[in-house]
DNA sequence: CTGACTGTGATTGTATACAATCTCTTCCGG
DNA sequence: CCGGAAGAGATTGTATACAATCACAGTCAG
């Protein structure tokens, strides 16, 4: 695509990710015009190809609002990874090539390093390792369109900073994951990889759904006690 | 949306779908403009809509080509439709309103009726009852995510291409699936929902392949005697 | 004859000006 | 005090002008 265009739709797509621009909060042209140094133009075309990926949700003559999550759709999500990806490890374990059998291992090795010492630095760099991780995955499956559904899939837990608590017995398990999918691969075994890959995505909705639970526990408690 | 958007939209939708545009073709912007009599930032929004709906392929500096479709595509478009569609089906026997079951009734009628006699504006119209039935399913599953995701996966030009191969064995065994999805509604029945639902689709990835693979074969046939 | 270079025309990408539409305030009548 | 109409300001939608880029043909050296 073209350079202001990407310019304006990086822009963006990180100050929604990144919670800049809040949920629901209305994005107006001509001020990201001047924030990201470019015209209306590719800031439209920018933030219509944002809406196409329900980064926003578009109303006609009022423009883009940064869309909103419901928990009902969390659960949803989750689940849609848990089978796309599934199949998505099931293809890719007829296709995928050495090299990236390869690579898949250095994220793997590089993720349990990271998560050695707690550090802010650390967490957000065993994250970027476990998008690539997904990532090589995914493209291994050989179909483009799958490959963009799921990127923006994957996305939103980021948008909802679920990862950022895992336990100690949490993480564990899923580096145990990563290893078992790679072995997996190793034997060429789509049922084999399918399955862990489930696994490994049911499991991180668990998590995201009982950390959800205490918080709203949390949340009454203090609501109690003030 | 915008008035001479949608108008650019769907002049070049509507040509793309009856052949006038055909597979590969390059759209340039300024011809359709002046065809559409509207300017060309308009044709703009619509070709990038459109390119979204993997109705057209984008090249950066080069523009909108009519998406050609590869049978890697196929083969991957019907298991994510079975997959998702299933578990919609699965979700949407929870939620589900007798007014929906009332509407799906109708829909199922309506298209065994329409197939009693073939006539091509027969074919179209249960062509638009078969898409309503699974709209009411996929809004029936609550999640305006998912919906727009299938939405998206359910492609007019494949379906268009795969409903005149049905066979009478074929549109006999769909109505079959039509009703036991009603009954399996009708009892709140989830699991019994989806897995009628992916019979339904991959049954229906079949009868495409199928065709797909005559249709090659009596090419070659031609190429030969030619 | 082949292959690389280069300039020209065509096409897309970007900026800006203008039109249409919406929102929110103000004001008037009841 | 309330409700609705009108208008001003803000924002999106559309048209057009200009810049950047690409494809292709023609040329020339080897």
């Amino acid at each position: 695509m073209a350079k202001a265009t990407d310019k304006a739709y990086e822009w963006v797509r990180e100050r929604i990710l990144s919670g800049v621009y809040a949920a629901g909060s209305h994005l107006k042209e001509e001020r990201i015009a001047e924030e990201a140094q470019v015209s209306r133009t590719p800031v439209r075309e920018a933030l219509r190809r944002l809406s196409n990926e329900h980064f926003l949700k578009f109303v006609p003559n009022q423009g883009a609002f940064v869309a909103t999550w419901r928990d009902d759709d969390v659960e949803v999500i989750f689940e849609l990874r848990a089978m796309l990806e599934g199949y998505s490890a099931q293809r890719a374990a007829d296709r995928i090539s050495p090299a990236q059998i390869e690579e898949l291992e250095h994220c793997a090795i590089e993720i349990e390093r990271l998560c050695q010492q707690h550090s802010p630095e650390n967490h957000r760099r065993s994250l970027e390792f476990n998008q690539r991780f997904h990532s090589i995955i995914s493209e291994a499956a050989g179909s483009e369109r799958m490959r963009r559904i799921l990127s923006w899939l994957i996305e939103i837990p980021l948008l909802l900073k679920t990862m950022d608590r895992y336990s100690n017995l949490d993480v564990e398990r899923s580096n145990h994951h990563h290893r078992e999918l790679i072995e997996a691969f190793r034997a060429r075994d789509g049922s084999w990889a399918r399955s862990v890959m489930e696994s490994h995505l049911r499991s991180a909705r668990q998590v995201y759904l009982s950390r959800e639970n205490k918080e709203a526990r949390d949340d009454a408690q203090i609501t109690r006690i003030g």
